[in-house]
DNA sequence: TTAACTTGTTTTAATGTTAAACTATCTATC
DNA sequence: GATAGATAGTTTAACATTAAAACAAGTTAA
């Protein structure tokens, strides 16, 4: 592994950095399709239902902040949810630009089965790192997270 | 920033950690791709382009395993930077089931030129942290990545 | 009231992505 | 040498993703 730039030592360190934490976060990803294709969900849709069960109904709009997507692709990932009976849309009575997303029992009742073997898969491999680790890795993405 | 998972303190830390890590790597991500579209280059077409401008040319399996993407996808990539004139296809005349891939000079002339703001780019984002917390992130990430 | 602006959703066009099926080519074995 | 199996690449279908444009509904200001 390892970038082949020809910088100093200090630029080398912060581009294998780079692409370590880009393959780290790749093998997550990776493993997280695997896991959840035995559900038939992609990523996205898990979610969306996620978002949806531990937050109540909420318009597109909102989840599309909440994922951090954009608003054409929202409706894309609710389509194809409510093809298979997961979720329902609901205009809005009061103000009609607005559409409320709900699950329906079945969707209720999907993420109620995945998501605790989904969250438990997570933990068991964030568990390669100690407490202390995991703390500091925290505060090191939050950082590179949070700059303008 | 969180999870809603009812779970043990080393549970939620956990989670957190996964949130916190993937969170990062979208923002690296999106702002890879803002810096490339100057350029009209996806993230994807830019990592062909900077594996043949450092590796020399190379049929389209090797790029596959190089860049970890499906045989499909890098079919793809390359048609649309063949499209471009920036790589150049060659059938091997010894095995004609290989195709070597190479830039063309116009190929050779935008890496070059893009290639050195980008890692520029990479490095200031990572500058937030210290050299010793770079070390400890590689070390982190590299044990994430390579489980199982 | 109407024109202009704002906001929420959908559509469209382009690219990425995978898995699976397919074509072409090469190799090993009978 | 014919054939079975392996390997390289392409195609297809499905979903993801964005930006930009279109569309629909509500708000505001002249």
């Amino acid at each position: 592994m390892g970038t082949h730039y020809k910088g100093n030592k200090e630029e080398i360190r912060a581009l294998n950095a780079f692409i370590a934490l880009m393959r780290a976060s790749d093998s997550l990803n990776s493993r997280q399709y695997m896991s959840l294709k035995k559900s038939n969900l992609t990523i996205s849709q898990f979610g969306a239902l996620e978002a949806l069960h531990h937050l109540g109904p909420m318009c597109q709009s909102v989840l599309s902040k909440k994922l951090l997507k954009s608003g054409g692709n929202i409706t894309m990932v609710i389509d194809n949810l409510e093809k298979r009976g997961l979720v329902k849309r609901n205009r809005d009575t009061d103000d009609r630009r607005f559409i409320s997303v709900h699950l329906t029992e079945e969707g209720e009742n999907l993420i109620q089965k995945v998501f605790p073997a989904h969250a438990k898969n997570i933990v068991n491999q964030m568990s390669v790192l100690t407490d202390e680790e995991q703390k500091n890795l925290i505060d090191y993405c939050k950082r590179i997270g949070l700059q303008f």
